[in-house]
DNA sequence: CGGCGTACTGGCAACGTTGTCAATCGCTCC
DNA sequence: GGAGCGATTGACAACGTTGCCAGTACGCCG
């Protein structure tokens, strides 16, 4: 059948070109002498084989390089595919990947696989994956959303596939929702920096149109209109996306007429930009920053911090998810993670 | 058929509970009052079907809330699954997560999806997951070894799922791979060192059993024998897994008799320990750190660093993989990604 | 006006597996 | 000594889809 030369003189490299068909059940049975649905039950440990059978088959398996073709065996039995989807903005961003291994560990004990991808913050592209994912089958879903319509999944949640929206709210779908205190974190910022006698606080952020960054803003808006503070709009930066921008946004405040005593800086990738340029000026303005990051503590000029569990936030996203595909039907929850202000110097 | 009540009194919110049944093609056929052959056109977007019956099908697709069903589609028309495996040793560790990101999109690219899993070093693991990902009939591996011997994979090469190995050379199969210059770059590094005038380099690292470390310390050895040192064993640390523990070791080897004046550190955990320490005390030791990391620069005290393109590794192995799976069998390659060393300070 | 190509449609088998059910065999139990 | 049970095995259909092929209707060529 093959026109190959005897497998016997093949190198030891494994020949990808080899036309090999994989072999089916069928070819175990044939080989072993029993029925398909004994190659069946073989492999799938189920009781009620002899011995001698169960010997005959293990060896045909091996002899033919046998694997069991799990999308057969999921269509047919119309069980579970152990997988699930996740959807995030981007998986090099180290708080995604951190969400990714927190998703990952609890998929883990529970025997399934994460399928991950990223939307790149395109709504169009967020619905396309996860229709995708929909068609594979997944036992269920979590997405960091980005889009503002998530309407397109009810069908797929009725039909039975679960879905957990983490950091973000969903639009339009009433559906269990993992979110930071991203309100609350701000607040405390700013009213430490209150406390320290600040009264101009610059804030940068990179997009009000993020959902994060729209409510830590909002939560430090709250909290200096509290102390009676009306807001100077030029202490209100957006669109500040990277560090370099960062710095010289800071650059730029600091040169301005009525500079400010302190900023609250609502992501790390803005507060490594602004340490960096506090710290080249030696200026001693005081600085809290929303996110913690690994080397913080080790930066050339202290800042406090406001910081939250990551980890957690894909762990509790992840339980919620396999709650939902054991079959949990209660009402949808949105569970509010805290955060924790970390001092360190001023 | 259905006996739920009229569906228009349904609540906003999707009703997870409902025991419905995904709707197959026939379902969509039987609504449209055409073929199953012909819905399977019309949800391919096949040629020759006359408009009326299109639209009646796509409106019985969104009437039933169908979703064509991938398993099935790939088991029936024996097709790609449009999937590959990528196992790692920790998602959460940013360089497998760089890795990961630059796979995921060259994936993309190839209108493929990333299932990715974590090895946890365990070479069990490992090997479980690898034919766990071969029975949901991945397209491709890659993969970062963990285990020493990888002949179980050969079975599947032959049976056409092509792997790629990273970071680290698979075990007993011959098979595409892609690695770091740690020899040459660890070299580098120490002769660095010797030009500085250098005699007493300690080197810390984390595990010997290792591939990468090995061949790190194996260049630093290489590079100190040919200035004609030999090594003070003493000057060797082995077992350093975190930052915590090359601190400590750091203040071990200071406060010794006779202490080193330069440090070879392996990895960036630590690298930032050594860091810690060193500028703690104020010492002016020499540092050299394999593998940059994102603040590096910010550190409060300056270190060369041995840089390399992780993004390029995982970039390079995937399209290696996608050649793979697109057809092209010449012999297995292996391609050794260059360093770069990037002075700073001393 | 017969033949033929093109546009269009559907029936049927098959992908590789498992659930259901029936059949067989060897015993034990009244 | 036959009913009954547990152990063991296989035939067959079905999961949801697509490939293959047959069939119809239409228009056009010669």
């Amino acid at each position: 059948m093959a026109k190959r030369t005897d497998p016997a003189t093949e190198p030891e490299a494994a020949a990808p070109g080899r036309p090999a068909r994989r072999p089916t059940m069928v070819d175990v049975a044939d080989r072993a002498g029993v029925s398909v649905k004994t190659v069946s039950r073989v492999v799938n440990n189920a009781p009620y084989v002899r011995q001698d059978l169960v010997d005959r088959v293990l060896a045909a398996v091996t002899e033919l390089g046998y694997r069991s073709n799990g999308l057969a065996r999921t269509l047919r039995s119309g069980g579970a595919t152990s997988t699930i989807g996740l959807v995030i903005e981007e998986i090099g961003n180290p708080f995604y990947a951190t969400v990714a291994a927190a998703v990952a560990e609890v998929a883990s004990t529970h025997g399934t696989m994460l399928l991950t991808a990223s939307s790149e913050e395109d709504p169009q592209r967020e619905q396309d994956l996860l229709l995708d994912l929909c068609s594979r089958r997944v036992d269920g879903l979590l997405v960091v959303p980005a889009g503002f319509d998530h309407t397109f999944l009810r069908v797929e949640v009725e039909m039975g596939t679960p879905v957990v929206f983490l950091d973000r709210p969903a639009g339009g779908l009433l559906a269990d929702t993992v979110l930071l205190d991203n309100r609350g974190g701000a607040e405390a910022g700013i009213r430490h920096l209150l406390a320290r006698g600040h009264r101009r606080i610059a804030t940068l952020l990179d997009s009000t149109a993020v959902y994060t960054m729209a409510e830590r803003l909002g939560g430090a808006q709250h909290a200096l209109a509290e102390a009676g503070i009306t807001g100077d709009p030029a202490l209100i930066r957006d669109g500040v996306a990277d560090p370099d921008t960062a710095a010289h946004v800071t650059a730029d405040l600091l040169d301005s007429a009525d500079p400010p005593t302190a900023f609250f800086s609502t992501n790390n990738r803005i507060t490594v930009g602004v340490v960096r340029e506090l710290w080249r000026r030696g200026s001693d303005a005081a600085l809290v920053g929303f996110d913690d990051f690994e080397l913080s503590h080790l930066m050339p000029r202290p800042f406090t911090v406001i910081r939250y569990d990551t980890r957690e936030l894909g762990r509790q996203a992840a339980r919620l998810l396999f709650q939902r595909i054991d079959g949990d039907d209660s009402p949808p929850t949105t569970t509010v993670l805290p955060t924790r202000l970390v001092e360190r110097g001023l």
